[in-house]
DNA sequence: GTATTGACCGTAG
DNA sequence: TCTACGGCCAATA
């Protein structure tokens, strides 16, 4: 096969091991997958979590800004379950994203 | 099989 | 400090 699913599911398993209240950067994933600057593959991967039920909405950028807040049904979709979760965003950015950064090349090495 | 794009990241000016 | 450009890997056209 042309695409390698191996990966996809390390990008699903990963995200789903986000604590609530924690976000992520797609570097910080790709960097764990040891592919290292294909952090665009791990947005692409997120775009089908629809259909794994996996909570992308903890996954930004490394700005700390909601960069995939458009690809959701709703428009504050993903910035209300931040908050719902305990995540502040405040203008499509991670309050203290710096605190919130959780890195699972360091949390879950 | 080649070209362009993509929920990005890092460095240079 | 802010803006601009390139790179990296894979998927899609």
């Amino acid at each position: 096969m042309a695409m390698e699913p191996d990966f996809y599911q390390k990008v699903y398993e990963v995200v789903c091991l986000i604590p609530e209240g924690r976000v992520t950067s797609y570097g910080a994933i790709a960097k764990y997958l040891s592919v290292g600057r294909a952090s665009r593959m791990v947005g692409m991967a997120l775009n089908n979590c629809d259909h794994f039920g996996i909570p992308a909405h903890r996954v930004v950028n490394r700005n700390g800004m909601l960069t995939g807040k458009y690809h959701f049904p709703g428009t504050n979709m993903m910035q209300d379950l931040l908050e719902t979760e305990g995540t502040k965003v405040k203008d499509d950015v991670v309050v203290d994203f710096k605190k919130r950064f959780w890195d699972p090349s360091a949390e879950l090495l």
